[in-house]
DNA sequence: CCAACGTTTCCTGGTT
DNA sequence: AAACCAGGAAACGTTG
């Protein structure tokens, strides 16, 4: 339980983080300048080059003459045999005499690099996190699920969407419109409205996914829906 | 291509 | 009167 809950709240926050950013999942496959099918991405993606040893630079050079199509011959691999923090010293001239026009190439991408740094290697983290959730098929898609994990989230749900009772499951509806856009928005559906939304809701009764409360505009869970306590 | 599933869309009629 | 609720019926998109 403990598990499953500690997973959950990570998807609900980073799919979340990331929804608000990002529309469609093969924008995020776009983003990766890896190929997830074969593993994860090399280590010196999450560190800044100052950091490197000798071992992620020789990735990072290895890395750059595959993806930009650089002659390794033009490389002296032997200039390159330093610390991050000497890679980061070399001037502009060093990198020409180590790999001439290669070199100033690979000068542009470190320094790309370093002063996209430590962003790129948040997002990178979160692309790599939410590529597991993806592949895992965590992402939540079902309507009950949305409902549940914008109530459980941290996030200020600006008095959308509350408790009434969470012990119990029970939760109330604030503004009805709003929610249903939201809800539109994760289906990128903009005719979405309460009406529509609130007739799927009622589809959960017969399922056991929600029971009915004689309120307006309050739900609960029901017995054949989890992860909310 | 089929079928099941989870809605989405539309609707009629009733309640707060 | 506006906003909700109850479900039937059928269309729809995705997934296995």
């Amino acid at each position: 339980t403990m598990y499953i809950t500690v997973i959950l709240f990570l998807c609900s926050s980073v799919i979340r983080l990331y929804t608000s950013h990002v529309t469609e999942i093969s924008c995020i496959k776009g983003c990766l300048n890896f190929d997830p099918s074969s593993g994860i991405p090399p280590l010196w993606t999450s560190l800044p080059p100052e950091h490197w040893t000798r071992h992620h630079v020789c990735d990072w050079l290895q890395y750059c003459c595959d993806s930009y199509k650089l002659d390794a011959a033009y490389i002296s691999f032997s200039h390159f045999n330093v610390l991050g923090v000497q890679l980061c010293s070399m001037t502009k001239e060093d990198f020409t005499e180590a790999a001439g026009i290669c070199g100033q190439h690979l000068y542009s991408i470190l320094q790309d690099i370093r002063t996209n740094g430590e962003a790129e290697g948040d997002t990178e983290f979160f692309e790599c996190l939410m590529w597991i959730l993806i592949i895992l098929g965590m992402q939540s898609s079902h309507l009950w699920e949305f409902l549940r994990d914008l109530l459980l989230s941290s996030e200020d749900t600006s008095g959308i969407l509350d408790w009434e009772d969470q012990e119990q499951g029970i939760f109330r509806v604030v503004k009805s419109e709003a929610l249903a856009q939201m809800w539109g928005k994760r289906k990128h559906n903009d005719r979405m409205n309460y009406e529509k939304l609130s007739r799927a809701l009622r589809h959960y009764y017969k399922t056991g996914i929600l029971e009915r409360v004689d309120r307006r505009l309050v739900y609960k869970f029901g017995k054949n829906s989890y992860g909310w306590h």
